[in-house]
DNA sequence: TTTTTCTTTTGCTATATAGCAATCGATTTT
DNA sequence: AAAATCGATTGCTATATAGCAAAAGAAAAA
């Protein structure tokens, strides 16, 4: 050891190792008894020994003695862990998808005896507050800031969730963008429509360019035109919904069936039609991506490859978990699948 | 003061003064200095010294001195409120209309460099865990459990939103529930419809009874039939709107409009009398409660009662940061009002 | 056996003291 | 004028000691 090390310093690290080898189990030695087998002064010892017990390692009973914290040795823990939302993903937590996100994340964190905090401002990860609030963290940013989740990184552990740091070192959970986005151009490729409309969400992410792609692919298999036209570049809001549905329908031949990167877009884009007197699904059929409350409480209710939010929520948590004891994480980068769930957005070409 | 203090609580609290009052204002006298200042011993000022330090309210600069933590006195503060929402209102945060309060009070307590923790166990809230977590708590459960609130009461500053307590020394933020019903209500009658509907919340608390108290005080004002087969007692969630269409449907004379204590059941129903090839409202007009994103988003658009979010926010999020800080909170309780918004799910009666 | 009394142990508070390394400022030297 | 030196100050670590109140346990008394 440094022999700069103060004595207290050694002292505590001592009687950690001592209960994490089981040597010490419950009741500590008094601590003037402490001070003549460590061979150190009675307040050298009390300045360890309160040091530990701030720590949540041991606890006193005055006039009775010092105990193990039974439940483990671990400094440290807040029992709390954080979410971070970014802020670019506006709407925050009120966008459907990431509500449910949140929502799974709690129950989630709470089977362990967490709570979960919401941050949606990185300067709010900061060391000074942070490191002693959380435990660790959970990441969602779309427009990814790498040196920030650097930053982040050196002070607490992090998974990302819905993205992946160039950085492949920070764990991650992801869905399977493609497959879920080819198996819905696959099922209306099946209905027997051949002009596949497509609303995109912003292209700065994977997620959406891996969805895109699943869309094409099959287009391509299939022997179906692609044409640019097709492709509507929306933003994952509802309002780019609505006017993908005008965009759409001003065309000189217009699409009957059409895929949308997110569920909102999808209402979005139903209404519109439904207000231009056209009817869902005989006039045209709509496929969403997510799967929120509302897919289903539509009407139609819409046909939508469903995120598997609670598996997503379990594996994130298990991973930071994991971090935070400080094990060796398994699987760095978990891909989803996602599946198509068939409603009644859908029909058969007339 | 009682002669049991510790001359180094006796020594913090002088300190604590002397920064409130201005006598001390950035850097402290040398620990040495203070001991002879204070008379007490260079270890005790330590003492004293070390657990201000440790409560935020100085910091230390090795080889330079002590100094007083700019931001205000303000011991204990975590920079974070808690949000309990009682798991009695089932699916947590994902409910749309708490998902919209939860970002509102999200927003508002950034404003102010906060953060929001959700909490639904009430034994997360308890004083070994919170107290050191979070600075105060802003509580909304439905089957209001009195004796919790009693509880955590006494440890940190809680304020109420959309219930009451029986204690009327919580302050609470609440809706005009009645007058947003009687809107309503009053909104159909003037459009000529006689038969008008209601489907209700949980009738176990306060909120939904003023509702439908709304709702019937108008039809008795203006002379209209005031039939118990025209209120179906909901729950709150999708289905059971789903549920009271069919009801509706198969009454021998279903009412022409119904008003829904709130949107998901608003949107429930609208979906089952869509299903059974009746239109909206051309055979029967629709009303919510509450004005979730969705509301405007379905087909045709949700006329309903807007629930001002953010005003509520802003009301709970202040008054609980001056009982943080302990002020004397003006108004105790304050009763915010509710307008109906109208969109396209109500027409004059054919 | 039950009750009372006393002793011991416990952690808590408080004091006095001493040496350390880093910093700052003044003094001295160059 | 610039550089080097020195001393004072600062917070940090460490030790030794002493009395306190509460509790537990042992011993003594009822």
């Amino acid at each position: 050891m440094n022999e700069k090390t103060p004595k207290y310093v050694n002292i505590k690290n001592k009687i950690k190792e001592e209960i994490k080898d089981g040597i010490i189990t419950d009741k500590l030695p008094g601590e003037r008894v402490l001070a003549l087998q460590l061979d150190a002064s009675y307040m050298t010892i009390r300045k360890a020994v309160t040091e530990l017990v701030e720590e949540g390692i041991l606890h006193k009973n005055t006039t009775k003695g010092t105990y193990v914290s039974s439940n483990k040795m671990s400094p440290k823990i807040t029992h709390n862990i954080g979410f971070f939302l970014d802020e670019g993903i506006k709407d925050g937590i009120s966008s459907p998808y990431y509500s449910l996100v949140f929502n799974a994340l709690e129950k989630e964190v709470k089977k362990i005896g967490y709570n979960l905090t919401l941050f949606s401002d990185f300067d709010d990860l900061n060391p000074l507050r942070t490191q002693k609030k959380i435990d660790g963290v959970i990441i969602s940013c779309f427009p990814r800031i790498e040196s920030k989740i650097q930053e982040i990184k050196r002070l607490i552990p992090i998974v990302l969730i819905d993205n992946i740091s160039a950085d492949k070192s920070i764990p991650s959970v992801t869905l399977d963008n493609f497959n879920g986005c080819s198996e819905s151009a696959e099922y209306l490729v099946s209905l027997g429509h051949t002009r596949i409309g497509f609303v995109s969400g912003l292209m700065d992410s994977d997620i959406c360019k891996e969805r895109v792609m699943g869309y094409t692919s099959i287009l391509n298999n299939s022997g179906l035109e692609t044409d640019e036209k097709l492709i509507y570049k929306g933003d994952y809001f509802y309002n780019s919904g609505e006017k993908a549905a005008k965009y759409f329908l001003s065309l000189p031949n217009p699409p009957t069936a059409i895929i949308c990167a997110n569920d909102t877009m999808a209402i979005g884009i139903m209404k519109g039609i439904q207000e231009s007197g056209l009817s869902i699904p005989n006039d045209i059929s709509i496929i969403g991506f997510d799967d929120i409350d509302v897919a289903s409480r539509v009407f139609p209710s819409l046909t939508t490859t469903a995120a598997p939010i609670s598996k997503i929520a379990e594996k994130s948590v298990s991973m930071l978990m994991s971090a935070i004891k400080g094990d060796e994480i398994e699987y760095k980068h978990i891909i989803l699948p996602a599946h198509l769930k068939i409603r009644n957005s859908c029909s058969a070409k007339k």
